[in-house]
DNA sequence: GTATTTGTTGTTGC
DNA sequence: TGCAACAACAAATA
């Protein structure tokens, strides 16, 4: 499920419970394919006794930030996330017992954080020291950002240029946080047909897609993980009707804007999600 | 039983 | 070499 702004919906959501928690214990659960790389026990042991600091949500990944109780010179403990195709983080009570696909759990005073996960497509990983892990820094420069500039966008499209645009638009290299909703709701606001090759687009194509990225995001991010302090019920508590997302997936679904047909076929390997009456070949 | 899933990575082939 | 396509990963749901 979660792309760009489902992911800063869930990196606040345990943001404000961990708000000046200590860790008390740490509980790590069976796959050990979850973890990759990070060692269970390392990630326990630096974890338990450790107060949150602080965290980021960049692309699909999450970092939160521990102090160690006991400063050494590696007084700082990163936990990353991401949440790969079907995970998420909630907030239990102190009572919670772990399910089946709770694979972490971290108990302070008042809650349990849960990063659940089944199909196991997520990861966590882990690192000890001041400076930001390489598996953090790595990521592309967002989409908020002023780096992504409708040049940088239409230079990778030439340099993909015998790609469909949809399969594009998942590229984390250039489109960070974008995931196959995004995709499809960026396409069909910019007005271009999923299967346009990349290298066919025209430059004024080129700026609107580049426009639409940023707005969509932005609309997001608000809508879904809230302004300011204020965090939505849940994730899609305040996405309008007239997006396409509400209507995607719906059978016999039509475009909020013109009421005609949706069309849903595979591409770029994955199922997507266009209106033939406002997206051409 | 079949087909589907909002993600990423490694491999293969052009 | 660089790019594009595809299988694989795992489990729930319809």
């Amino acid at each position: 499920m979660p792309e760009f702004a489902e992911v800063e919906f869930f990196r606040k959501r345990w943001a404000q419970a961990a708000a000046g928690q200590r860790v008390k214990s740490v509980e790590l659960h069976s796959a050990a394919k979850i973890f990759r790389g990070a060692n269970p026990t390392a990630i326990r042991r630096a974890l338990t006794g450790a107060t949150y600091v602080s965290s980021e949500a960049q692309a699909k990944q999450m970092l939160f930030r521990f102090r160690r109780p006991s400063p050494g010179r590696k007084a700082t403990a990163c936990l990353g996330v991401h949440l790969g195709m079907s995970g998420e983080l909630r907030v239990e009570p102190t009572g919670y017992v772990a399910l089946r696909h709770d694979h972490l759990v971290l108990t302070t005073t008042k809650h349990r954080l849960v990063f659940s996960d089944p199909r196991m497509f997520g990861r966590v990983q882990f690192h000890v020291g001041d400076t930001a892990p390489t598996w953090w820094t790595k990521i592309a420069p967002p989409i908020l950002s002023p780096e992504f500039t409708v040049e940088a966008v239409g230079a990778f499209l030439k340099r993909r240029a015998r790609a469909p645009i949809k399969a594009v638009l998942l590229m984390q290299e250039r489109f960070p946080g974008v995931g196959n909703w995004m995709a499809d709701e960026i396409l069909w606001r910019a007005a271009i047909h999923p299967r346009r090759l990349s290298g066919s687009l025209q430059p004024a194509e080129v700026k609107t897609l580049w426009r639409e990225c940023g707005r969509v995001c932005r609309l997001a991010l608000d809508t879904i993980a809230g302004r300011g302090s204020y965090l939505p019920p849940d994730l899609n508590a305040h996405i309008p009707k007239t997006w396409l997302f509400w209507h995607r997936w719906e059978a016999g679904g039509r475009d909020p804007r013109t009421g005609t047909p949706l069309a849903r076929a595979e591409t770029g390997g994955r199922t997507t999600c266009w209106s033939p009456a406002r997206q051409k070949l």
